[in-house]
DNA sequence: AGATAAACGAGACGGTACGTCAGGTCTTCGC
DNA sequence: GCGAAGACCTGACGTACCGTCTCGTTTATCT
């Protein structure tokens, strides 16, 4: 059994990580946002907050931290060669993330504390947002490309129309979003592209 | 002249009240919703912690505070007797209220605030997002009533269509705008209902 | 039964004061300089640090507190109207002071830490150690005056002569300080005053 | 040039012993004894924390260790066969070697932390306190064989009265300690041995 | 000429205490 | 009785060092 580690000359504990990312990411989805503090975090991962200072620089950066693999993992859109299904299904899925996942609740807080921090709002939109959207637009893309779309399509519009309610409804009013829901989305897209 | 009031017998003091939501929404002006502390607002206004205790719960309750009369002032749908014209109006009014005026800053701040305190996510939609939603429900209904629109028409889903990308916008990318963007959403709503 | 104090407008709260210098005094004697902390002291004294530092700069300025009194009060030297007599009286007070009491063992710590602390070292020479210089003195003026001690007598290095080799044995060698070592002092000034 | 040292199979790189020493000396110097930290010797050393831990177990100690040689160097008693003149020389040198001498501020900077760790205390009296008192005794020894001083006089008592009211200036009042002041406490000492 | 093993630098680790800040509560006194 | 003033306890902040630990390198000595 390898001794737990306490430090080495190249770099920095994977245990050590590991344990402070699980951390924050319970206790978000215990107690929530508010009540997140480094402190609780340290002493929920068994880490000083001394090892949490020297590789984040605060609670919100950690919790990008947990984001990152995320995202990608569950957000990337199905190819079945139909417009229709590949929108459908996609929606359904970011609904899913948004309103399901524990990923998901980290993205909400993050947006939420991005209204209040414009670095934060900056670091989420060049290092996640424009990631996500690039892969939002793939669908629409290759829907063009067969010619299930017009050449002339305004695909960030499109996504703005497509993911727009979804995000008013999880974000905002807080009512659910059903698969009847987005495939309403679709459905009025398509009706007029 | 009469020297500046230090508590009385006969209720509040309208001037301390004044100054206390006065000083909130400079103070978020200024420094935005994380700078933003109820010691820092006391001296701002020249009004004891104490007095703010015991007139809100915390600065959200302020905030709030701000908010109730702004909204249904500047976001009064106008009735054109055109659907079009009254959509495209009010659409852009909500996004102008919402990326230029202090009221919508305060606005954003609560609903980034609300992602992670579902108290406030509680009390924003029973008192202030349900009316608004009401309000937005009008141009739409004597649409119906006119005949611009189908009877059957869902407003609810209309609503989500046509606000969801200008949230989209406004609280997850950051990008503007512009009435050429509200105006095409209105168009791809009447397009298909 | 008068409810616990806890601030208001005029002054400090005599409670947290006393409780703070019995919790710094009861520390120092059961764990030493060293173990004394800020935290430990406003655990004990069932204070908040922000009290602590509200009213006192660090622990050495609690311990500055906490011995004002108390040497006044324990190393004023008596008049019996005997040369003799009162220095060996006032020399064997000054001994036992150092070193069985416990405000003894605060004047040692400090004693020490000025030697780290050349502003303690300041504060402590003009704001006790003078006084206590003053009180020294009484003993031998009054001899003069009595025509006991000759009238050019050198009254500070009388002072250095005789409490000098009881410091030297209380802060450096630890060596015990008996009546008898305190006696043969005096004779031995006496002898050569 | 011989490469910087790192390590060996047989025995500690001398080169490491010196820097740390003269590291500690420079800082304490300079900063003082509150300042001295292991992380400031190790790194004006240009060594690393663990060499430090691996041969000394504490800032003091490395004060201690700076401290061997000097003190017997400084501090051994001349011998003029002539006993005014061997104490006058001596008390004089101890008073240069506690008030000017870099290795004088070590040796005050470890009696004032004496004060608060036990543990020094006691390693300063038996390696270092007791050997000086040996060499405080020779003048004084030499004194009693050559019938200067009367045959049952006690030498441990003399050299209290010799050396109290030096330390005392040193470690309480700061004040200065001129030759005049010294050689007055040989006269007195000498009026009545 | 290796192989070995002690001592080295570097630096990450779990901790303790620091001194500061804001939160929310309580008490006094002036108007 | 309201409001200003401000002292209070609480709890988290981010920092400085502590003393421990591993790692990969260097180098004197022994095969």
């Amino acid at each position: 059994m390898p001794a737990l580690h306490h430090g080495n000359r190249h770099g920095r504990s994977e245990q050590a990580r590991r344990s402070v990312l699980e951390a924050a990411d319970d206790l978000l989805a215990e107690r929530g946002f508010a009540a997140l503090t480094v402190e609780g975090i340290a002493a929920r991962a068994g880490v000083s907050k001394q090892t949490i200072y020297r590789w984040w620089s605060s609670k919100v950066d950690i919790l990008l931290d947990t984001l990152a693999d995320d995202m990608a993992q569950m957000l990337t859109p199905p190819d079945y060669r139909d417009l229709r299904r590949d929108l459908s299904e996609h929606l359904h899925r970011v609904a899913r993330f948004l309103t399901e996942s524990d990923a998901g609740a980290v993205y909400r807080a993050l947006v939420g504390q991005a209204q209040h921090d414009p670095a934060l709002a900056a670091r989420l939109r060049t290092d996640y947002l424009s990631e996500q959207r690039a892969r939002d637009r793939l669908p629409l893309l290759r829907g063009i490309e067969r010619g299930d779309l017009p050449a002339g399509t305004d695909v960030d519009v499109a996504i703005d129309r497509l993911f727009g309610p979804l995000y008013l409804r999880v974000l905002v009013t807080g009512e659910p979003v059903p698969r009847a829901f987005t495939d309403r989305l679709v459905d009025a897209y398509l009706a007029a592209p």
